[in-house]
DNA sequence: CTGATGTTTCAGTAATTTCTGAAAGTTTAA
DNA sequence: TTAAACTTTCAGAAATTACTGAAACATCAG
């Protein structure tokens, strides 16, 4: 498992991003070499390509699967288990940033629905409550919108983006027409 | 600085989700603390509400400035600096969304347009290069779409969301209206 | 200038997160 | 049923990240 130089600097990136997308080094690394490398993985492979440990890998793989991000199969006449991506790039977008709110989202949501139930007892309280209130509207129409975007097909998003009037634009229009009639 | 129950609670929600939204702990009570509080606050209330010290206080500001998520005020007759969110709830999220491409996406992206630029030079690194371009063509469409999404009022998105019709209706609405001219 | 009142920096420490490797668990073929 | 081939688990070690508090720095009023 000889890495070239441009599929580990590849590799090596999604590392040192993976933190920032929400998952630790290793685990970056390792969905970048699965994204990279055409073939399934072994769980030893990926060990020796990346330097770490076996019980890492296994791991890591785990914190993918929660993600749904890989795949296990299975060869004829080999115990093994395989390891590739889940899904096309798209697909594999659309579970990180779903996976995402529900992390980042989701929770903060519930707490604010939550708060809101609650009259508030002070003057404090008030402006509190109307500050929670935006951040709870504002996430709420976030996350209707990205699941929207979600349900397009990358191949229209590209269209609509290539027809070169911007989305506002194309929205401001349709808003028009619709408040007309 | 007593807080009561409730704004407690969303500071300290603020700080668990902290580092899910890409700063730590205590940048998030930090920043939870000065939107629900509707004066500014200077550094000392800020340690002594959150019981941190004076120094973290210093760096987390610090941070919050380089998210340019807070603005600092002074007051006539005193040398204190007051520390409030800057702008909206909306521009709020904007700029986290924007500072968050910055941080996750633009270096990506540079990365692969790199690595895109050299011939590949074994079969293993042309298959390695077409997901590389699959994935800097997705995410140049996403942040194409972010950044038209945030140069609209929140107000548009509410009224249009309201319109009752999903934002993908209305884009093949539009398309359609588009291709028959 | 000087001292009072503030802010920032940063070395050392504390807390948290990640990783290893050995032991336990699982599955299959014979 | 056994043993070979593989995977998972998890306690402790290593690495990383965050925090403190004291010293250095900055600003201003008198």
């Amino acid at each position: 498992m000889k890495l070239t130089t441009k599929i580990e600097s590849f590799v090596m990136h999604c590392g040192e991003m993976g933190s920032r997308w929400g998952f630790n080094r290793t685990v970056g690394q390792m969905y970048g070499l699965l994204i990279i490398h055409e073939n399934a993985l072994t769980a030893v492979e990926i060990s020796e390509a990346l330097n770490i440990s076996r019980g890492n890998v296994s791991m890591g793989i785990k914190e993918l699967q929660s993600w749904r991000l890989v795949q296990v199969q299975h060869k004829p006449k080999d115990r093994k288990e395989y390891y590739s991506p889940a899904g096309s790039i798209w697909e594999m977008a659309t579970r990180v940033f779903e996976e995402r709110r529900k992390r980042e989202v989701d929770p903060t949501l519930s707490l604010l629905r939550d708060n809101l139930l609650d009259e508030p007892s002070n003057q404090k309280e008030v402006y509190a409550q109307e500050k929670m209130h935006e951040i709870h509207d504002l996430l709420e129409t976030g996350t209707h919108w990205a699941r929207e975007l979600q349900s397009m097909s990358p191949e229209k998003l590209k269209t609509l983006m290539k027809l070169g009037s911007g989305v506002s634009k194309v929205i401001n229009f349709t808003d028009k027409l619709i408040n007309k009639s």
